[in-house]
DNA sequence: ATAGGTCAAGCGAGG
DNA sequence: CCTCGCTTGACCTAT
Protein backbone atom coordinates (compact mmCIF):
# COMPACT_ATOMS: atom_id res chain seq x y z
CA UNK A 1 0.00 0.00 0.00
CA UNK A 2 1.20 3.09 -0.93
CA UNK A 3 1.52 5.98 1.63
CA UNK A 4 -0.42 9.11 0.76
CA UNK A 5 0.20 12.46 1.83
CA UNK A 6 -2.79 13.82 3.49
CA UNK A 7 -2.96 17.70 3.59
CA UNK A 8 -5.48 20.65 4.89
CA UNK A 9 -6.29 24.01 3.78
CA UNK A 10 -5.57 27.71 4.57
CA UNK A 11 -6.43 27.58 8.26
CA UNK A 12 -4.54 25.75 10.88
CA UNK A 13 -7.41 25.12 14.16
CA UNK A 14 -4.62 24.68 16.76
CA UNK A 15 -2.62 27.79 16.08
CA UNK A 16 -5.79 30.23 15.19
CA UNK A 17 -7.23 29.34 18.47
CA UNK A 18 -4.13 30.48 20.21
CA UNK A 19 -3.74 33.79 21.68
CA UNK A 20 -2.10 35.66 19.89
CA UNK A 21 -4.11 33.84 16.99
CA UNK A 22 -1.61 32.85 14.17
CA UNK A 23 -4.20 33.51 11.34
CA UNK A 24 -3.81 34.15 7.57
CA UNK A 25 -7.02 35.17 7.27
CA UNK A 26 -6.90 39.04 8.10
CA UNK A 27 -9.18 40.95 5.69
CA UNK A 28 -11.21 43.77 5.52
CA UNK A 29 -14.93 45.21 3.67
CA UNK A 30 -14.78 47.49 0.59
CA UNK A 31 -15.35 50.89 2.69
CA UNK A 32 -12.14 49.73 5.25
CA UNK A 33 -10.19 49.30 1.76
CA UNK A 34 -11.71 52.61 0.36
CA UNK A 35 -10.73 54.28 3.36
CA UNK A 36 -7.60 53.08 4.55
CA UNK A 37 -6.44 52.05 1.31
CA UNK A 38 -2.99 49.51 0.20
CA UNK A 39 -0.97 50.82 3.39
CA UNK A 40 -3.55 49.20 5.74
CA UNK A 41 -3.81 45.70 3.17
CA UNK A 42 -0.32 46.01 3.13
CA UNK A 43 0.00 45.79 6.77
CA UNK A 44 -2.36 43.11 6.83
CA UNK A 45 -0.54 41.61 4.13
CA UNK A 46 2.62 41.34 6.31
CA UNK A 47 0.80 40.20 9.36
CA UNK A 48 -0.70 37.31 6.95
CA UNK A 49 2.61 36.35 5.70
CA UNK A 50 4.56 35.83 9.02
CA UNK A 51 1.78 33.85 10.27
CA UNK A 52 2.06 31.75 7.33
CA UNK A 53 5.41 31.08 8.02
CA UNK A 54 4.42 29.59 11.44
CA UNK A 55 2.13 28.09 10.11
CA UNK A 56 4.60 25.81 7.65
CA UNK A 57 6.85 25.54 10.81
CA UNK A 58 4.28 23.95 12.44
CA UNK A 59 3.51 21.91 9.23
CA UNK A 60 7.45 20.81 9.22
CA UNK A 61 7.35 20.10 12.82
CA UNK A 62 4.11 17.79 12.65
CA UNK A 63 4.76 16.05 9.70
CA UNK A 64 2.23 17.60 7.53
CA UNK A 65 3.68 17.54 4.14
CA UNK A 66 0.88 19.18 2.11
CA UNK A 67 -0.90 22.47 2.51
CA UNK A 68 -3.14 24.96 0.59
CA UNK A 69 -2.37 28.44 1.30
CA UNK A 70 -5.17 31.00 1.34
CA UNK A 71 -5.92 32.96 -1.69
CA UNK A 72 -6.66 35.89 1.26
CA UNK A 73 -2.90 36.32 1.79
CA UNK A 74 -3.32 39.96 0.57
CA UNK A 75 -6.88 41.43 0.64
CA UNK A 76 -8.13 43.05 -1.98
CA UNK A 77 -4.51 42.66 -4.35
CA UNK A 78 -6.78 42.81 -7.49
CA UNK A 79 -7.02 46.54 -7.00
CA UNK A 80 -2.85 46.85 -6.79
CA UNK A 81 0.39 45.65 -7.86
CA UNK A 82 1.90 43.97 -5.18
CA UNK A 83 4.77 45.83 -5.55
CA UNK A 84 3.06 48.91 -4.45
CA UNK A 85 2.62 47.36 -0.85
CA UNK A 86 4.68 49.68 1.76
CA UNK A 87 5.94 46.65 3.38
CA UNK A 88 6.81 44.69 -0.10
CA UNK A 89 10.06 44.32 0.72
CA UNK A 90 9.52 42.75 4.24
CA UNK A 91 6.78 40.25 2.27
CA UNK A 92 8.77 38.93 -0.70
CA UNK A 93 11.79 38.43 1.75
CA UNK A 94 9.50 36.18 3.93
CA UNK A 95 8.14 35.03 0.67
CA UNK A 96 11.72 33.93 -0.48
CA UNK A 97 12.78 32.32 2.82
CA UNK A 98 9.34 30.27 2.38
CA UNK A 99 9.47 29.17 -0.84
CA UNK A 100 13.32 27.81 0.80
CA UNK A 101 11.45 26.17 3.94
CA UNK A 102 9.37 24.21 1.68
CA UNK A 103 11.07 23.03 -0.95
CA UNK A 104 14.04 21.98 1.90
CA UNK A 105 11.78 19.97 3.87
CA UNK A 106 9.32 18.23 1.27
CA UNK A 107 6.08 20.34 1.89
CA UNK A 108 4.00 20.64 -1.04
CA UNK A 109 1.99 23.94 -1.40
CA UNK A 110 -0.53 24.51 -3.66
CA UNK A 111 -3.53 27.18 -4.48
CA UNK A 112 -7.10 27.20 -4.97
CA UNK A 113 -8.72 30.81 -5.84
CA UNK A 114 -11.89 31.42 -5.59
CA UNK A 115 -14.97 30.91 -7.59
CA UNK A 116 -15.17 33.86 -9.30
CA UNK A 117 -12.13 33.05 -11.58
CA UNK A 118 -14.45 31.81 -13.99
CA UNK A 119 -12.07 31.69 -17.40
CA UNK A 120 -15.51 30.53 -19.72
CA UNK A 121 -16.93 33.80 -19.11
CA UNK A 122 -18.48 35.57 -22.40
CA UNK A 123 -17.99 38.55 -20.57
CA UNK A 124 -14.29 39.96 -21.08
CA UNK A 125 -13.91 42.02 -17.67
CA UNK A 126 -15.12 38.71 -15.96
CA UNK A 127 -12.27 36.90 -17.93
CA UNK A 128 -9.82 39.88 -17.16
CA UNK A 129 -10.16 39.73 -13.63
CA UNK A 130 -9.63 36.15 -13.54
CA UNK A 131 -6.44 36.33 -15.90
CA UNK A 132 -5.60 39.20 -13.09
CA UNK A 133 -6.45 37.20 -10.36
CA UNK A 134 -5.04 33.76 -11.80
CA UNK A 135 -1.99 35.83 -11.88
CA UNK A 136 -1.33 37.38 -8.65
CA UNK A 137 -1.34 33.33 -7.14
CA UNK A 138 1.57 32.53 -9.93
CA UNK A 139 3.36 35.79 -8.57
CA UNK A 140 3.56 34.74 -4.99
CA UNK A 141 4.70 31.25 -6.30
CA UNK A 142 7.27 33.10 -8.17
CA UNK A 143 8.37 35.06 -5.48
CA UNK A 144 8.59 31.92 -3.39
CA UNK A 145 11.31 30.83 -6.14
CA UNK A 146 8.86 27.67 -6.93
CA UNK A 147 8.97 26.22 -10.13
CA UNK A 148 6.19 26.96 -12.64
CA UNK A 149 4.73 23.03 -12.31
CA UNK A 150 1.49 21.52 -11.22
CA UNK A 151 3.51 20.32 -8.39
CA UNK A 152 2.78 23.72 -7.19
CA UNK A 153 -0.64 23.90 -8.32
CA UNK A 154 -3.17 26.54 -8.96
CA UNK A 155 -6.39 24.50 -9.31
CA UNK A 156 -9.58 26.11 -10.46
CA UNK A 157 -13.36 25.07 -11.46
CA UNK A 158 -14.46 25.67 -14.97
CA UNK A 159 -17.08 28.13 -13.74
CA UNK A 160 -20.28 28.76 -16.15
CA UNK A 161 -22.32 26.40 -18.39
CA UNK A 162 -24.69 28.83 -19.32
CA UNK A 163 -26.69 26.21 -21.33
CA UNK A 164 -24.05 24.89 -23.88
CA UNK A 165 -20.97 22.88 -22.22
CA UNK A 166 -19.24 22.19 -25.32
CA UNK A 167 -18.89 25.97 -26.37
CA UNK A 168 -18.29 26.70 -22.75
CA UNK A 169 -15.32 24.09 -22.63
CA UNK A 170 -14.08 25.79 -25.63
CA UNK A 171 -14.12 29.28 -24.39
CA UNK A 172 -12.22 28.09 -21.73
CA UNK A 173 -9.82 26.23 -23.88
CA UNK A 174 -9.36 29.54 -25.60
CA UNK A 175 -9.00 31.87 -22.67
CA UNK A 176 -6.69 29.63 -21.23
CA UNK A 177 -3.88 30.73 -24.17
CA UNK A 178 -4.29 34.56 -22.95
CA UNK A 179 -2.85 33.39 -19.06
CA UNK A 180 0.91 34.36 -18.91
CA UNK A 181 3.32 31.14 -19.09
CA UNK A 182 3.60 31.02 -14.84
CA UNK A 183 -0.25 30.37 -14.88
CA UNK A 184 -0.16 28.13 -17.31
CA UNK A 185 2.44 25.71 -16.09
CA UNK A 186 0.47 25.94 -12.99
CA UNK A 187 -2.93 25.36 -13.53
CA UNK A 188 -5.30 22.71 -13.29
CA UNK A 189 -8.80 22.09 -13.23
CA UNK A 190 -11.17 20.37 -10.63
CA UNK A 191 -14.88 18.36 -11.33
CA UNK A 192 -17.90 20.05 -10.28
CA UNK A 193 -20.91 19.11 -6.87
CA UNK A 194 -23.71 19.95 -9.70
CA UNK A 195 -24.72 17.27 -11.93
CA UNK A 196 -25.89 20.11 -14.89
CA UNK A 197 -22.12 21.17 -14.82
CA UNK A 198 -18.08 19.69 -15.59
CA UNK A 199 -17.67 15.86 -14.53
CA UNK A 200 -14.49 14.14 -14.69
CA UNK A 201 -15.49 13.03 -17.82
CA UNK A 202 -15.82 16.41 -19.57
CA UNK A 203 -12.59 18.12 -17.88
CA UNK A 204 -10.29 14.92 -19.53
CA UNK A 205 -12.19 15.59 -23.37
CA UNK A 206 -13.03 18.81 -23.08
CA UNK A 207 -9.98 20.44 -21.29
CA UNK A 208 -6.81 17.84 -20.58
CA UNK A 209 -6.92 16.28 -24.33
CA UNK A 210 -6.97 20.31 -25.94
CA UNK A 211 -4.62 21.60 -23.48
CA UNK A 212 -2.96 19.50 -22.25
CA UNK A 213 -3.39 19.98 -17.79
CA UNK A 214 -4.46 17.92 -15.15
CA UNK A 215 -7.50 17.20 -13.61
CA UNK A 216 -7.69 17.12 -10.05
CA UNK A 217 -10.43 14.39 -8.54
CA UNK A 218 -13.02 15.31 -6.08
CA UNK A 219 -14.64 12.42 -4.40
CA UNK A 220 -17.30 14.38 -3.00
CA UNK A 221 -18.13 16.03 -5.82
CA UNK A 222 -18.06 13.04 -7.92
CA UNK A 223 -20.75 11.96 -6.27
CA UNK A 224 -22.78 14.61 -7.61
CA UNK A 225 -21.54 14.46 -10.87
CA UNK A 226 -20.35 11.54 -11.68
CA UNK A 227 -20.55 11.79 -15.67
CA UNK A 228 -21.53 8.26 -15.76
CA UNK A 229 -18.31 7.07 -14.24
CA UNK A 230 -17.51 5.05 -10.83
CA UNK A 231 -15.51 6.68 -8.87
CA UNK A 232 -12.40 4.42 -9.60
CA UNK A 233 -12.75 4.54 -13.55
CA UNK A 234 -12.44 8.72 -13.10
CA UNK A 235 -10.32 8.60 -10.36
CA UNK A 236 -8.04 6.54 -12.57
CA UNK A 237 -9.10 8.64 -15.45
CA UNK A 238 -7.93 11.94 -13.65
CA UNK A 239 -4.81 10.54 -12.20
CA UNK A 240 -3.81 9.65 -15.75
CA UNK A 241 -3.27 13.49 -16.94
CA UNK A 242 -1.15 14.23 -13.65
CA UNK A 243 2.39 13.06 -15.91
CA UNK A 244 5.29 12.75 -13.70
CA UNK A 245 3.36 14.59 -11.22
CA UNK A 246 2.05 13.18 -7.90
CA UNK A 247 -1.79 14.11 -8.38
CA UNK A 248 -3.72 15.53 -6.21
CA UNK A 249 -7.46 14.43 -5.19
CA UNK A 250 -9.74 16.05 -2.94
CA UNK A 251 -11.35 14.57 -0.38
CA UNK A 252 -14.81 16.05 2.43
CA UNK A 253 -17.84 14.41 3.79
CA UNK A 254 -21.55 15.62 3.83
CA UNK A 255 -22.08 18.30 6.50
CA UNK A 256 -26.04 17.36 6.69
CA UNK A 257 -25.26 13.79 7.43
CA UNK A 258 -22.77 14.59 9.73
CA UNK A 259 -25.30 16.92 11.84
CA UNK A 260 -28.04 14.79 11.26
CA UNK A 261 -29.75 18.06 9.58
CA UNK A 262 -31.11 17.51 6.06
CA UNK A 263 -31.73 21.50 6.11
CA UNK A 264 -28.45 21.33 5.43
CA UNK A 265 -27.33 21.36 1.40
CA UNK A 266 -25.26 18.01 0.68
CA UNK A 267 -22.66 19.44 -0.73
CA UNK A 268 -21.50 21.50 2.67
CA UNK A 269 -18.92 19.87 4.06
CA UNK A 270 -18.42 18.13 7.19
CA UNK A 271 -15.97 18.99 10.16
CA UNK A 272 -14.71 16.15 9.98
CA UNK A 273 -14.22 12.58 7.93
CA UNK A 274 -14.98 9.18 8.62
CA UNK A 275 -14.85 7.22 5.53
CA UNK A 276 -11.76 5.37 4.47
CA UNK A 277 -10.31 6.90 1.60
CA UNK A 278 -9.73 4.81 -0.99
CA UNK A 279 -7.09 5.60 -3.47
CA UNK A 280 -7.04 2.13 -5.72
CA UNK A 281 -3.40 1.77 -4.49
CA UNK A 282 -2.54 5.05 -6.49
CA UNK A 283 0.05 7.31 -4.82
CA UNK A 284 -1.78 10.73 -4.89
CA UNK A 285 -1.76 13.74 -2.53
CA UNK A 286 -5.04 13.77 -0.36
CA UNK A 287 -6.13 16.90 0.47
CA UNK A 288 -9.12 16.90 3.31
CA UNK A 289 -11.38 19.59 2.55
CA UNK A 290 -12.86 19.75 6.69
CA UNK A 291 -14.20 22.60 8.79
CA UNK A 292 -12.20 21.29 11.38
CA UNK A 293 -9.29 21.60 8.96
CA UNK A 294 -5.57 19.78 10.51
CA UNK A 295 -8.08 18.66 13.57
CA UNK A 296 -9.88 16.69 10.65
CA UNK A 297 -6.92 14.84 9.26
CA UNK A 298 -4.86 14.04 12.74
CA UNK A 299 -9.25 12.30 13.66
CA UNK A 300 -8.48 10.59 10.15
CA UNK A 301 -5.66 9.23 10.81
CA UNK A 302 -6.29 8.02 14.33
CA UNK A 303 -9.26 6.50 12.96
CA UNK A 304 -7.05 4.17 10.37
CA UNK A 305 -4.00 3.97 12.48
CA UNK A 306 -2.11 6.16 10.03
C1' DA B 1 -15.97 42.13 25.13
C1' DT B 2 -19.56 40.26 22.52
C1' DA B 3 -23.45 39.92 19.50
C1' DG B 4 -25.66 40.69 15.27
C1' DG B 5 -25.84 42.43 10.69
C1' DT B 6 -23.13 42.76 6.75
C1' DC B 7 -19.87 41.66 3.42
C1' DA B 8 -15.90 42.26 -3.93
C1' DA B 9 -16.09 39.12 -7.44
C1' DG B 10 -19.78 34.21 -10.63
C1' DC B 11 -22.52 30.57 -11.09
C1' DG B 12 -26.40 27.33 -10.47
C1' DA B 13 -29.74 24.92 -7.36
C1' DG B 14 -33.49 25.16 -4.45
C1' DG B 15 -37.16 27.40 -1.89
C1' DC C 1 -36.16 36.85 -6.19
C1' DC C 2 -33.44 35.46 -2.29
C1' DT C 3 -30.10 32.35 0.01
C1' DC C 4 -26.73 29.05 0.03
C1' DG C 5 -22.39 26.83 -1.15
C1' DC C 6 -18.00 27.14 -2.91
C1' DT C 7 -11.37 28.81 -1.99
C1' DT C 8 -12.16 30.60 3.65
C1' DG C 9 -15.99 32.94 7.92
C1' DA C 10 -14.29 37.60 9.02
C1' DC C 11 -15.28 42.63 9.50
C1' DC C 12 -17.49 46.44 11.65
C1' DT C 13 -20.56 48.86 14.60
C1' DA C 14 -23.49 49.24 18.38
C1' DT C 15 -24.22 47.85 22.81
Amino acid sequence: MNKNNIGYACINMELASQSPKIYTGRSMIKKTFTSKGIKYASKLGLENTKDLFKILQWNKKTGFKFFRITSNLFPWCSEYDLEEMPDYNEISSLLSQMGQFVDKNNIRVTFHPGPFNVLTSKNEKVVENCINDLSIHAKIFDLMNLKPSTYNKINIHIGGVYGDKASALKRFCVNFKKLPNSVQKRLTVENDDKSSMYSVEDLYFGVYKIINIPIVFDYHHHKFCNGGMTEKSALELAVSTWGDVTPVVHYSESRNLEKNDNKIKPQAHSDYVYQFIDTYGYKVDIMIEAKAKEKAVNKYKSIYNL
